[in-house]
DNA sequence: TTGAAAATCACTCAAAAGTATGAGCATAAA
DNA sequence: TTTATGCTCATACTTTTGAGTGATTTTCAA
């Protein structure tokens, strides 16, 4: 509850208390001039007891606010993307190194594995141990799953 | 509201009353007993004010159920998925055959060509007919390759 | 400094992809 | 009717890719 609503609160039970104590008086007033000189004091407490179960129930639909339900509600947004975002996220929760994402970055371009590793100074071999952990933690079997897997998960643009 | 909690809530408001009656009477036997001998006619009706008042508040919060206030909050989430349109001008342009499109783009989803040859019913070497086509006429030598510039020319998603 | 993860490379075997060539069939245009 | 085109399929062969295993070096954080 924020400090604002709390001092509302407060400001309420003090502004309750005084209209409470006015109350008193006016029937104390009213007591003198009709009450008890026309009815027995059963009828007083009764009227009092029904206004001050009234205040009560007043009282407390004022002070205790309805409890808040939050509905969230998604509302598709259509963006032309326009720059390429890594999702850093999936990044993380798949594993891939850098070096592995450098090779299925080069695999989408449609490099052969004699290509990516004369492009990257390393041999062959180095090529096929990469893609083929890249393949593992993508769960596919093929360079060209993979890719469009990558693609998916916004791995490569 | 259903018939039960309206049949439930009549149920209280009858049990409340009597719990009242007996309120009352009580105040009254202990007004002969203690109360009024010993304090004044003031601080009796206040404890009567406060009880009534408590008790309409407890009423008030049996009785009315919270309402429930749903707060709808919207969230905006990113789609960039934008409608792809196929580029026909491209496809006049390289000649590509409706057949061979439908390889190309399995072969853009992944699928071997064994997986495309049983997909679209027909023998494995009918679809290494087709993609050899298809590289000659995207003048790629490579499967991931060709994915890509059909990708780059808007003949694929 | 030490231990774990990443990067590097090799080798083998198997599977998939790609090349080349030829051919049958249907259909639509010339 | 002839021709061209697209779709189908086959065989033979080459190249590329992928799976599996094992090993060494580098890097980086605890």
């Amino acid at each position: 509850m924020g400090l604002n609503s709390w001092i509302r609160k407060w400001q309420s039970i003090l502004l309750y208390g005084s209209l409470m104590a006015i109350l008193l008086f006016l029937l104390k007033w009213l007591e003198w001039r009709f009450i008890i000189l026309t009815h027995g004091f059963e009828v007083y407490a009764g009227c009092l007891a029904i206004i001050f179960t009234l205040l009560g129930i007043w009282l407390s639909r004022k002070l205790f606010k309805p409890k808040t339900e939050t509905l969230i509600v998604e509302t598709q947004v259509l963006v032309k993307t326009v720059q390429f975002i890594l999702d850093e996220l999936e990044m993380g929760r798949l594993g891939l190194s850098k070096r592995e994402l450098e090779v299925l970055q080069l695999m989408a371009e449609g490099l052969s594995n004699e290509e990516i590793a004369s492009k990257l100074f390393v041999s062959l071999n180095t090529v096929k141990t990469h893609s083929s952990n890249v393949y593992d933690k993508l769960q596919v079997r093929r360079r060209t799953h993979a890719v469009d897997r990558a693609r998916k998960l916004s791995l490569i643009p």
